[in-house]
DNA sequence: ATTCTTATTGACAATCATTATCAGTAAGAC
DNA sequence: GTCTTACTGATAATGATTGTCAATAAGAAT
């Protein structure tokens, strides 16, 4: 019960493709024009159903943009958080591994079992504070 | 030209205080089923016009949930985070001043400014996990 | 190579939170 | 009380994401 074999398709490997092409975070629409304007006849919806694969496997890196769309990125490094601009949206990856036993620590002390987390500090990145001034 | 003069109504102090009554973080939604059942006739609209509103005059803050949506809660009271059940949503409040300080840091020291953060943690209560076994 | 099972896909409908529209209502200044 | 116009309610519109389901195609078995 419930081992699925996982199959390889084109359009697996052209949402990988196109998502490992891809700088910085990119939205599951965004990946779908791209694929189609190469020609890539691959649907949304898959797109979609892809990316969540990915994710799900640890293949992909996801967050929230400002405004509540959800972002794709290539990884395949470990847990890790995120310092991202408000403005123009430049993410920067930090180690936060302090941060992170501490979160366990509060979790077991409070009888919570499992735990995850989510941290992820927002900022105006340099670049970003000049415009400002202008 | 641009100076609108604030009027102050009903339904404005009726989500100011449903969202002052309220634990952590809400939701828009959440807020708007919470004043009808009191028996206010504050519309959804105006629920999520009132929230954006005070959100930009700082009264409020707000950040989004693990599936997008939006959750508001009321500021000016000391910053703080939560402990949260995944199960049956009960909350705890949790210190981390060390934590925020941390935060404050590897903003800065990677040329952000004023920088703010998400942390949040989330596990299975006591309770739940007896359920759960069940 | 052919058959067969079923994971995967595409097309499209359905959700769901949030925003825009717009005519009617009511603060608050006069 | 009168008047201006900020605000509201009802509802349509938007836009990202998910669900449905018949058709397709991996890849194992023959």
């Amino acid at each position: 019960m419930g081992e699925t074999v996982k199959r390889n398709t084109k359009q697996k490997s052209a949402v990988r493709h196109a998502l490992s092409e891809a700088v910085g975070f990119v939205s599951a629409q965004q990946l779908f024009l791209v694929l189609k304007n190469h020609g890539s006849t691959t649907s949304l919806a898959t797109v979609y159903r892809v990316l969540n694969d990915l994710v799900s496997s640890g293949e992909a890196d996801s967050l929230q943009s400002a405004d509540g769309e959800y972002l794709f990125r290539n990884c395949g490094k470990g847990h890790h958080h995120h310092l991202i601009c408000r403005e123009c949206g430049q993410t920067v990856e930090i180690e936060a591994e302090k941060v992170e036993s501490w979160a366990d620590q509060v979790a077991t002390s409070h009888g919570f079992a499992s735990p995850t987390h989510t941290i992820d500090i927002f900022g105006t990145c340099g670049a970003c504070q000049k415009k400002v001034a202008t």
